[in-house]
DNA sequence: CGCCCATATTGCAACGTTGCAATCAACGTG
DNA sequence: CACGTTGATTGCAACGTTGCAATATGGGCG
């Protein structure tokens, strides 16, 4: 059915060592030469059987991107930016979904799971650092979203505690003195929820106040914000702020106060943290903390070639921090964005 | 470095063959072979290598799924549910994104680009049934979106036509009689935005309407509802409906509708198609078109491996059609649906 | 006790590719 | 004119797995 080397070598006339050498540029061919096997490449319409080369090779051209889900905004966004930035040095991006659940997460990375691939990119959920490394074994390991390097496994994350400190500080700045979050997450080895925690604190320390409420979720999607902000609201002293951890959350909190005629952001200023679409197109628009997406993958994606290619097991892990942006919109009594 | 079949069956005493009996289950082996190997296979962290695997069997494993992007609400929830019905089946998915581009369309299933799949799930946009079962020569395809199968190319689609009517009769129901229409999209061979105009117009005719405008876009996303909203509240005889063919286009329009200080639904009438979850918790909530996207994915999957495992190369292509349920929110009067 | 059958296990070859090293032709140089 | 050198091409083997067909083992039956 397909044709194989053989085939073209057969109508090139030449050896199948020499179209091998053509297809995949390893040697020096005959002007000439290259010019007849193209033509029989082309009239078979040949395609190389990537099986047999990666079994030949021990490479798979796969690398795994692991995200808790893809169709919530964040991840769909940033899984994106990855597939692009893989596809630019010739990867193709597996993209697996753990849903949170550790025993999926240590499944994919053990191998156990899914295909053979190269490397992984992981934004775990519910193992740690430590763990991590131990189970990718000698697996290239790109970790997104935590800050602790921790083996020969590279970290690539927002400064967490500064960006939530800035949210904080937005709010104090604007004169709100009864501020809550929502978002905490306890029993979790995932760092992010409590860096961001640490970072409001401070942020509120700076101007010498406390949170009013510290409100724990058990995911980050709009229901539990919504829930949250309920609770919040039934409270005797009322929140005149709310940084939620994620703009979903805060999504969530902005159809509820909607729902008890709670006006945003006169009576209650709102802050997200992501910068997805539906926060720049709802109404009010959402305040959030923007991380440079397209930057976070284009450098996972670097470092995990570096590994990769560069066969780097022994070098320490490295830690890079993306730069993010305060982005200041209606839900914080911030001017309409034209949309 | 990784242990192959030939370690373990060094390890438990039993020929290369025996050990892939055990691990692939291909022939009987006495309980007490099968125990020493598994120890073995234990003890070394076998894993079989699916590059061999697949060059000996002519199958990947691997089945693409092709969307014209990933990070839109309603695509990557479907691919979710793709992954999840795959997964099941043993198959690895490789989502593809092809942005819409008629040439990457093209690649994708020709092979020039990406890996080898067995087969491949496609959600075409600018590309014609017809050229897409001659682009993809043998590989099994199933065509998402689309009503009009050929060749033997399996299609799910949700009955656009009749799902717009439903819209446009709820519209019409509810005393509205300035009804207009925003994603048309002319000039592209992608058939759906076409078949749910055909069915608005036909909603409309029932009740003796036609519409009072019908506003094209260029993408289906927010930016494009929101300018298609503004253009319509420009206009002198301003609507009092409006049907929206994707969610993304209404919650634009939204957006637009309240900077423009008209009051949705008392003002205006609004409808979105495709369920995203931000259309439950905008305000107000979003009425809408919901496909069941569990099943469109369940469907395809499973005409996928009926073609792979069948070889029914030569079953003619077959259409099916996937339920869909109005779903009445605020933004058309409804009630407020707890979150 | 010998034969046959079912069950359990095995050896060989092949899937399509590329690394390695050898071969071959042609050319410029001493 | 012989020689070394470069450039072009080739044959062989191997990557790890499984299909096929053959072989060993044990048990039931005549």
């Amino acid at each position: 059915m397909a044709a194989r080397l053989k085939d073209v070598a057969a109508l090139a006339g030449v050896s199948v060592r020499t179209v091998s050498n053509v297809v995949s540029n390893t040697a020096t061919v005959a002007p000439a030469t290259r010019a007849r096997v193209m033509a029989a490449v082309e009239e078979l319409g040949y395609r190389p059987n990537l099986a047999a080369r990666n079994l030949r090779q021990g490479r798979t051209g796969l690398v795994g991107v692991a995200v808790p889900e893809i169709h919530s905004p964040y991840f769909g966004a940033l899984a994106g930016h990855l597939i692009d930035a893989a596809q630019q040095r010739g990867w193709t991006v597996l993209l697996e979904r753990t849903g949170g659940r550790p025993e999926l997460e240590r499944r994919l990375l053990d191998g156990s799971q899914g295909h053979q691939v190269d490397g992984m990119i992981i934004s775990p959920w519910s193992t740690s650092p430590a763990e991590l490394a131990s189970l990718a074994g000698g697996l290239p390991l790109v970790v997104l979203g935590e800050l602790e390097p921790h083996g020969s496994i590279d970290h690539v994350a927002l400064d967490n505690v500064a960006a939530a400190r800035a949210a904080a500080r937005h709010l104090t700045a604007a004169g709100r003195r009864r501020i809550a979050a929502v978002g905490l997450q306890s029993g979790l080895g995932h760092g992010t929820a409590e860096l961001r925690a640490e970072g409001f604190r401070q942020g509120l320390a700076e101007a010498g106040l406390s949170p009013v409420a510290e409100v724990e979720v058990t995911d980050l999607h709009r229901a539990e914000g919504a829930r949250a902000m309920r609770e919040l609201l039934a409270t005797a002293g009322r929140p005149d702020a709310v940084f939620c951890f994620s703009d979903e959350l805060a999504l969530g909190a902005l159809r509820a106060a909607a729902e008890q005629g709670v006006h945003v952001p006169r009576e209650l200023s709102l802050m997200g943290f992501d910068d997805i679409e539906d926060g720049r197109f709802c109404t009010p628009s959402l305040s959030t903390v923007a991380p440079d997406r397209e930057q976070i993958a284009e450098r996972a994606v670097q470092c995990l070639a570096e590994r990769v290619l560069g066969r780097l097991d022994t070098l320490p892990g490295r830690r890079i921090v993306v730069p993010h942006r305060l982005l200041v919109r209606e839900s914080t009594g911030g001017a309409a964005t034209p949309v």
